[in-house]
RNA sequence: GCGCCUAUAGCUCAGGGGAUAGAGCGCUGGUCUCCGGAACCAGGUGCCCAGGUUCGAAUCCUGGUAGGCGCACCA
């Protein structure tokens, strides 16, 4: 538990002693405390509204409520300096100085660290996101999907869970077949043969490239292929591989790594589609219809119920959809997490009835739904189109935007937002740019430091010294610092990754509002020392949460 | 028609029962003998509409309106 989270649970447990004390509410009817950090400075660091809410059960009003808690408080106990009523009825805590500067020693001895909390206790999480078909490049959307998909499981992580990263292969079904007769089709056309590309086909230029790779590697001698499903057969598995590895590629690249690969395929060749099918059945949630065998979602408030089985005996997409989240919850995982697109929402009320027919609990199952993402270029829209296979690839966008500012600008937004991402504003390096901003942050405290050595000065931890850190400005910092932890924890638990970025951009304004304010390095050789102390704690801070979403912390740039 | 998401400043977005609703961009003006000006400081307008719950609603509920996305024996 960080310094400020020690106090905070002290100075909770504080107030309800001073409650109980003060004859107000008996023990058993005491709400619990919450402690938040007010927006107004003039507010305090800490306030409780704690009076408000016994107005009711005390039956007194809120203020002399508030007194009477005062009056009992040991403030002694909680590093308080001072403590204030206002307002319909806050209290209002002023924290001590002196304890604040402890946060950088905890920062020292933690490093990288730091913002890790337990607030998961260790439960495992399958976080399972892209999920691609290896059908095509991956795209814009994907790439939301992974930057806010792999900063989920660092912040995750941080916090205490036991996160499982996964990615979900669909390589059987009709999409795969659709696959090789489309690059049957290119395959032919650049031998030069006769050809018709097939309707539903994917037109990506990937499928071209693969095609041509092929010719490379085999010459014309599929032509020859008497049997085409042999012919087929083998477009299919090449190319599940080479698609495969350039997704994985490309992922990689973003910085983005899976602990498990799990493929659809596999779901068939290890029998569990029958098992889950028969389980199903067992439990009697489904029926035949139709010559085809559906399972009785509705019976979980899905608006119709599903096909399981196909007329024609095929399974659909969601047979082994089904199969595969249960191996997931059979694999130990107590939650599941998926990331999905917004144009798969639709989806969820039948997984989730899916998994009650199993005997799970929905709420075992957490979706969390990307919106779309616009692309804005010169003022423009970028149209896509899936159909022509016309759309923004999202290594096209790595090369063009960088992969920091593309994960910065997809990790800012809250995942339900409708984003409009614009190139222009990614691209530019000026001060329109929000990722170089908390970069810049970093690097210029690096600068510092170098400066510094050149001088024979280094950070000093020793309390006299970090005890000239009186300004009010360091005095912000320093609380803004001791609130990562908790930060990274409520990211943790909400599944926002932004809260984080937009916690790392606050810690920068105030760093940079600081910097320009106050000279570091000072004729005063304990006080510089002290506010380099303090900056190697701002930048740790910077490097740690930039890592949380994936983004470089630069020394220099 | 039904479902999900969204609606907050000119634009892009935070905030999601509490005290005077914030930030960036854009616009205007200012800071620089000094550790990196990709910086800092100052200035303006705003919670889609109507009801309801509450001591208190931008926040929760209901009903509208507008936009996005879904509504397959496709994946």
């Amino acid at each position: 538990m960080s310094v400020l989270e020690q106090m905070k649970e002290t100075l909770k447990e504080e107030i309800r002693r001073a409650v109980i004390d003060a004859g107000l509410v008996h023990e058993a009817e005491i709400p619990e405390v919450h402690l938040e950090i007010p927006r107004e400075k003039a507010h305090g660091d800490l306030a409780t509204n704690i009076a408000m809410q016994l107005t009711r059960i005390a039956r007194r009003n809120p203020r002399e409520i508030a007194a009477a808690i005062v009056e009992k408080l040991d403030q002694g106990k909680a590093s308080i300096r001072e403590v204030q009523i206002a307002g319909p009825g806050f209290i209002n805590f002023f924290l001590d100085r002196s304890f604040l500067t402890k946060v950088i020693l905890e920062i020292d001895q933690k490093k990288e660290s730091y913002g890790k909390s337990e607030t998961g206790r260790g439960e495992k999480v399958n976080l399972e996101f892209v999920s691609a078909n290896p059908t095509g490049n991956l795209h814009l959307g994907h790439a939301r999907g992974a930057a806010v998909g792999d900063a989920l499981c660092n912040i995750l992580t941080a916090a205490g869970y036991d996160v499982t990263r996964e990615y979900y292969i669909n390589d059987a079904g009709n999409q795969m077949r659709m696959m090789a007769l489309s690059i049957e089709a290119r395959y032919l056309e650049a031998l030069g043969k006769e050809c018709t590309f097939p309707e539903d086909g994917y037109r990506g230029q990937e499928m071209i490239q693969i095609a041509q790779e092929i010719v490379k590697e085999e010459g014309d001698r599929l032509v020859e292929m008497m049997d085409r499903e042999e012919r087929l057969s083998y477009f299919q598995q090449v190319g599940r591989e080479k698609l495969l590895a350039k997704i994985r590629q490309d992922l990689e690249r973003f910085r983005v790594t899976f602990d498990v690969w799990y493929s659809e395929r596999s779901l068939y060749e290890s029998g569990e589609i029958e098992e889950v099918i028969g389980e199903l059945k067992e439990k009697g949630y489904t029926y035949e219809k139709d010559g085809a065998l559906w399972l009785r979602t509705t019976a979980f408030g899905d608006d119709k119920d599903r096909v399981l089985i196909k007329k024609d005996g095929s399974y659909t997409y969601f047979t082994p959809d089904i199969a595969y989240h249960r191996n997931k919850l059979a694999r130990g995982h107590q939650r599941l997490i998926n990331i999905w697109g917004a144009d798969h929402h639709g989806y969820i009320p039948r997984m989730k009835a899916a998994l009650q027919a199993l005997g799970y609990d929905a709420d075992q199952l957490e979706v969390v739904v990307t919106q779309m993402v616009k692309l804005y270029q010169g003022g423009e829209l970028v149209k896509m189109s899936k159909r022509t296979g016309k759309a923004v690839t999202m290594e096209e966008l790595m090369d063009e935007v960088g992969v920091d500012a593309t994960r910065y600008f997809f990790a800012m937004r809250s995942p339900d937002t409708h984003l409009d991402f614009d190139m222009d504003l990614a691209v530019s390096q000026s001060n329109e740019n929000p990722v170089y901003y908390v970069q810049y942050a970093h690097a210029r405290i690096a600068s510092v430091f170098r400066q510094a050595s050149e001088k024979g000065l280094a950070a000093s931890l020793e309390p006299e010294k970090l005890a000239k850190l009186e300004l009010e400005q360091e005095y912000d910092l320093l609380q803004k610092l001791a609130e990562f932890p908790s930060e990274v924890a409520q990211a943790a638990e909400q599944l926002a990754p932004h809260r984080v970025v937009r916690y790392l951009y606050d810690l920068a304004t105030e760093f940079h509002s600081y910097y320009n304010a106050h000279r570091v390095i000072t004729e005063d050789k304990e006080l510089t020392q002290a506010r380099l102390a303090l900056l190697a704690s701002v930048a740790q801070v910077v490097r740690n949460g930039l890592k949380l979403v994936g983004v470089q912390a630069p020394e220099r740039m």
